[in-house]
DNA sequence: AGCACGCCGACT
DNA sequence: GTCGGCGTGCTC
């Protein structure tokens, strides 16, 4: 008997299913794992059983291992991933790995043992590492295994080099095995073993050379219990500094399981629904879809407040009744704990949560509970659209314009794609929820693509808040210098008055903040990235995103002068609400305040407790809970975020200062909100302000149909990265010109395609790797993609190419 | 990508 | 002569 198997040392340009044959004692079927030799060192590799087929095993290597009892993957999850593979230019190892949870995979042993060949004794070898290697092998009786013997070497490429060195003087052979992860994630966790003082009267004796050692005792003697991850975080310290003291008897390590999840608290009360007539039409036309013999899609647009949630979980039921499973998938788990709470009021044991943070063995055990038929609502981020439901009738994806959908790491999937896939092969409805729907779905729901829904009252009949839009610039003009205009001031100052509270929005992308040099504006750059450092107060140290390199802040510039922190503008805005309301409590969410200690959800909640009158951040305040006190919300900057190259960034804009209006006025007072713009025309902006969702996408629709951007046109990106700077600008400059060669060709000429760059992306170096980029405009249809893998496989083989790998992209947010 | 094989220069 | 570098081609 004859396996073919997909194995996960190949490459995309050398990906196929590979012939095995299957030893008589053994038997397999399809969606195992087993574990077998490959390439001309017939080095152990996992591989995936993709099919089973009588055949004579001329000269076939067999199988060397079964790895399952049973397989890990259905027929139908097998042709997923070669749904994914085909769609998302990866290969058929990676796209089982999106698939399944990390709690399935095994982790790789690697055991090193001596061969007999002895004739290194006596030799003196050019590299010490080898010989240290060597002597610690002989001294085990021969034999040990990786995870030890990189304790001997502790540098990663220096263990690498010394050991590839070995193998091939052939004084050592490698193995490899597969072994299962213990289940649970657990990290390590240090506690001051000794008293405080006995701790700091060493600490003061260590020399400066000891001064990381000085730094963790000290920390330790304030917090006394701490991960070692975030130990090394505050102080800079290496983990072997940590452990140097452990060894010492001053701090004591153990493991503890990571617990990430947060109990779910159900809602109090599961009181039947009650759906006011939108919700009810709405309802009736998607369970009447859904009996459907191909219930197809549908696109649910509801105002904020509009009560989509009811209407979900009436379909859910009710898709339940029907035997069938259901599936909802949200942007982050973390901001929707009160949806997490109603399904588990409504649903009880018969809700899983799948999401990347789970500890691994928690999430392979709700991964079984899914496929097993125990559990029948799946709730989860983006990779839940793979969850193992036996039957689903129902694919919710809420907030369906949210760009978490879109995965930004190989293979980069589109979850509302691979969810359409799903449903169209399972017959299953798939549902998209949007109180701004994407232009791309609102397109497809006025084509017929999807069945439109709309619910326009909002939930209590409440109305939207009052927006009003300042022109800053008129602003400066009247002699007001500071980042809040005279009628935010007032309105900040009256919602106090009246014991509410408000939100301030600094429309910034993320929360970081740099050192800049008050002399010379210099700001500190990553040495391997080409990216400014970001300034950390917490640990004193400026860190750097893109590869994790961290130094100690200095206070001063290579050209003498002082270095000052620059960020946000949230804390300029704190101190500028201090200066006018000096007696006034002001929160802020940004680096400086959120820690692991202080989580997002922790501030909110002070906030929202304390009554504390102000709370200020960036775009992370936009998102989460319904916080019923706030009445007023003003937006700083609202025109920053159009102002990117992205064909998406009205759409953003609109959404983002839709969703922060949309938080106002949540409780029984009415809301108002501040826009402030330097644009305070711009067409976005005014009618976000009038919340005229429908202009804004007549307007938005009509550009991308003059740019040919999405749903008219498709851009994408193919990436090229390496560490030599000309080869890769070669490479995609080749890559160009033979695509630019193929569409010419008599066989291609339907292919609309027009090419653009090589252009370095917008971080140009990560790493040390230089990054560019080609962007395709044009129709992402089969012929294209088949042209497309054809290029990479090419290109992979080319051997100008070595050292420069390549990936695309399609439709991404970068 | 990773690995073996083979061809060629430097040193014993 | 032999060790070791690096270019080349294949992976069931």
């Amino acid at each position: 008997m004859i396996a073919k198997i997909a194995v996960s040392a190949a490459n995309f340009a050398i990906d196929k299913p590979y012939s095995y044959f299957i030893p008589n004692e053994m038997t397999l079927t399809p969606g195992m794992r087993v574990q077998v030799p490959f390439g001309r060192g017939n080095r152990n590799t996992q591989g995936i059983v993709l099919s089973v087929e009588e055949g004579a095993h001329d000269g076939l290597k067999p199988v060397a291992v079964r790895l399952d009892e049973i397989p890990v993957l259905s027929d139908y999850q097998l042709r997923m991933a070669a749904f994914l593979r085909e769609r998302y230019f990866c290969t058929f190892f990676d796209a089982a790995r999106a698939i399944l949870p990390a709690g399935f995979w095994f982790q790789t042993k690697e055991t090193y043992t001596l061969t007999g060949d002895m004739s290194w004794q006596g030799k003196i070898l050019r590299n010490p590492h080898a010989l240290a290697l060597l002597t610690v092998l002989q001294e085990r009786g021969g034999e040990a295994d990786g995870q030890s013997l990189r304790k001997v070497v502790a540098d990663e490429e220096a263990f690498e080099k010394a050991m590839r060195y070995l193998l091939s003087k052939k004084w050592v052979h490698t193995e490899t095995d597969f072994i299962r992860r213990t289940g649970e994630k657990t990290q390590t966790v240090a506690t001051l073993a000794s008293s405080v003082e006995e701790t700091m009267a060493y600490a003061s004796t260590r020399p400066k050379s000891s001064s990381m050692q000085k730094a963790v005792l000290e920390l330790m003697c304030c917090v006394g219990s701490a991960a070692t991850k975030e130990i090394c975080y505050y102080t800079g310290a290496s983990a072997a500094t940590v452990k140097r003291l452990a060894q010492l008897g001053y701090l004591e390590l153990s493991q503890k399981p990571v617990l990430r999840c947060r109990e779910i608290r159900p809602a109090s009360d599961a009181k039947p629904i009650i759906l006011n007539t939108q919700q009810q039409t709405a309802f009736d036309g998607l369970q009447r879809q859904m009996q459907q013999e191909n219930p197809g899609s549908a696109l649910l647009y509801g105002v904020t407040g509009s009560g989509k949630t009811a209407v979900y979980i009436c379909l859910i039921t009710h898709c339940l009744e029907q035997n069938r499973q259901a599936m909802l998938l949200v942007p982050e788990i973390a901001l929707t704990p009160q949806l997490l709470g109603l399904l588990s009021a409504y649903f009880g044991e018969r809700v899983a949560v799948l999401h990347s943070s789970l500890p691994a063995g928690e999430r392979y055990d709700q991964w079984r509970r899914v496929s097993r038929g125990d559990a029948t609502v799946v709730v989860g981020t983006r990779s839940a659209v793979f969850a193992p439901c036996p039957n689903p009738g129902l694919i919710i994806l809420d907030e369906e314009q949210e760009h978490s959908y879109k995965s930004e790491s190989a293979p980069r999937y589109d979850a509302k794609e691979v969810a359409m896939w799903r449903g169209v092969k399972e017959k299953a409805l798939v549902l998209f929820g949007s109180a701004t729907p994407s232009v791309e779905a609102m397109y497809h729901a006025r084509q017929g693509h999807h069945r439109l829904y709309t619910l326009s009252q909002r939930y209590n009949g409440k109305t939207l808040p009052r927006v009003e839009i300042i022109d800053m610039r008129q602003e400066l003009e009247n002699g007001n210098e500071l980042s809040l205009s005279y009628t935010l001031q007032d309105a900040i100052g009256q919602t106090r008055q009246a014991k509410k509270q408000t939100i301030l929005f600094l429309n910034r992308r993320g929360n970081s903040r740099a050192l800049v040099c008050v002399d010379c504006r210099q700001a500190p750059e990553c040495p391997r990235c080409s990216a400014r450092l970001t300034y950390h107060s917490a640990n004193e140290r400026l860190m750097c995103h893109y590869c994790g390199y961290s130094q100690k802040a200095s206070l001063h510039c290579k050209c003498g002068g002082r270095m000052k922190p620059i960020g946000t503008g949230t804390q300029k805005v704190q101190q500028e609400l201090q200066s006018l309301f000096a007696d006034m409590d002001v929160a802020r969410m940004d680096t400086d305040t959120v820690s692991p200690v202080n989580t997002h959800e922790q501030i909110l909640d002070k906030f929202s407790r304390e009554g504390i009158p102000v709370l200020i951040g960036t775009q992370m305040v936009a998102k989460g809970l319904n916080l019923p006190n706030v009445t007023l919300v003003g937006v700083l900057d609202a025109d920053l975020s159009l102002y990117t190259d992205s064909y998406r960034a009205a759409e953003t804009t609109f959404n983002m200062l839709t969703q922060v209006v949309g938080r106002a006025g949540r409780g029984d007072i009415d809301g108002s909100a501040i826009i402030q713009t330097m644009a305070p025309a711009h067409r976005v902006i005014t009618l976000a302000a009038k919340q005229d969702y429908d202009s804004f996408y007549d307007m938005e629709i009509h550009m991308r149909q003059i740019q040919q951007c999405p749903p008219f046109g498709d851009l994408v990106n193919v990436s090229f990265t390496g560490q030599n700077e000309g080869q890769v600008i070669r490479g995609a400059t080749k890559f160009r010109d033979s695509l630019k060669h193929c569409l010419q060709q008599p066989a291609y000429t339907q292919i609309q395609c027009t090419a653009l760059g090589p252009a370095p992306c917008s971080v140009p170096k990560i790493n040390y790797h230089y990054r560019y980029r080609l962007t395709l405009r044009c129709k992402m249809e089969k012929q294209l993609r088949t042209l497309l893998a054809h290029l990479l496989r090419q290109f992979a083989q080319d051997r100008a190419n070595r050292g420069v790998s390549v990936f695309v992209d399609i439709n991404g947010y970068d």
